[in-house]
DNA sequence: GTCTATACCGAGATAGAC
DNA sequence: GTCTATCTCGGTATAGAC
């Protein structure tokens, strides 16, 4: 059990070292190589001693300025959330109607992780991909996922539903359930009571909202709401 | 960049492995070592060598058996999408009215991993912890997520709302940005039009709720959903 | 097909000398 | 701050036994 990664939380988060100003210098140039290598090979395939050698150093003082591989990503991330901060500050200064700030908030997030879309993706690639652990939440996996939806569409069946409903129903719910067992992983409830709270609340919620989308004033946003979806390739058929 | 895992899909999922009578128990005897290993010392702390070791074998054998260490874990999700089919079948079969159908799917979801909560916990420690590259997706870390939720919240400061939706409001939108933010992992439209388009409308369609949720017929219903989310510790106070 | 034994590689990470 | 040497790990490979 000792030097493997992920594991024992390595002391702490943030230890405040002090370093000198050639230091930081090193320290951008191992982070800005980094980088440059997630790109071109992603994140798994690159390694610590590829990234060390091509900034010119050696292994070990690589280590000196990152604990690990992933404390680099880390860094990246914190520049990632200055950008961000930086973008939205202007145009929230200036404006004043609810919408149109929060909107800001969304956009200036958009544009700084699409910036870095494929060096995002570089670094996800090997966690959201069916070979990981994490594929089950990743819903990507076509044969899991269309399954899974597939379920709901047949639990749904028995009722009988507005064409439209019927066709992105069963995607919601499972976009519900994909939630709900997201908030399992966390509850430490008896049984884990919470979260057979929180299904049975979901399931209530989604299916009201159906039934709200089949009354008669409802019907001009639902339908707008569907196409949007279905434009976006969110729905799943089955 | 040769033995390096997830990052080259090693050819192709399932090799139609023929098992003698004796095989398959051999199989079941590794995956259950190292199932009960997991439990233990979590999935990244325990290596291959020690399972082969604790189940009585070579470490040659246990490759045999299983490609690598995540495999094992497919193989147990595996298990896991059985049990909940058998669990589910039989209220399936039984009920016809959708809402108990829908619910029969996310209890015996939830039954299932429930079941196997510190085994789940374990395997996927490291890759929902902080330290871990998909920490931004977890949500989890306690600082990120309240600075991004209180950047809603003040977002939303400079209209009026009912106390019980400011309360939860900033949340609801924390939330759909991330989903906004999932989406554009896997957007290739040029310049992320197309998670613009669902950033508008997820906001909109947010807003909606919350503003559907200050009409007068539906307080009821809005208090009862902001009590259950309050109650289960979904919102984030900032 | 099942299994042992063993040597080997490149990886992430660490220790300690300088 | 920086380096070299070294550790353990996952994974591959091979040769051979039954």
């Amino acid at each position: 059990m000792p030097s493997r990664t992920g594991e024992k939380k390595k002391a702490i988060a943030k230890k405040p070292r002090v370093l000198r100003s050639d230091g930081v210098a090193t320290r951008k140039n191992v982070l800005d190589t980094a980088l440059a290598l997630f790109r071109e090979k992603g994140f798994a395939a690159t390694t610590m001693r590829e990234i060390a050698s091509r900034a010119g150093l050696s292994l070990g003082a690589a280590y000196h300025y990152f604990p690990s591989k992933e404390a680099i990503v880390l860094a990246w991330y914190e520049t990632l959330q200055a950008e961000h901060a930086a973008l939205s500050r202007a145009t929230l200064a200036a404006e004043t109607d609810a919408r149109a700030r929060v909107l800001a908030l969304f956009r200036s997030k958009i544009e700084v992780i699409a910036k870095n879309r494929e060096l995002m993706a570089a670094v996800f690639r090997g966690v959201f991909d069916p070979d990981s652990p994490a594929s089950v939440f990743a819903g990507d996996t076509a044969g899991l996922r269309r399954r899974a939806v597939g379920e709901f569409a047949e639990a749904i069946s028995t009722a009988s539903w507005p064409d439209a409903i019927r066709d992105v129903l069963p995607t919601a719910l499972w976009a519900a359930h994909m939630a709900v067992l997201l908030y399992l992983l966390h509850d430490r409830s008896r049984g884990a009571a919470k979260t057979h709270k929180l299904a049975e609340a979901s399931v209530d919620a989604v299916l009201a909202m159906a039934r709200l989308g089949s009354m008669p004033g409802f019907e001009p946003m639902r339908d707008r709401l569907i196409a949007t979806a279905r434009d976006l390739g969110l729905t799943i058929d089955v």
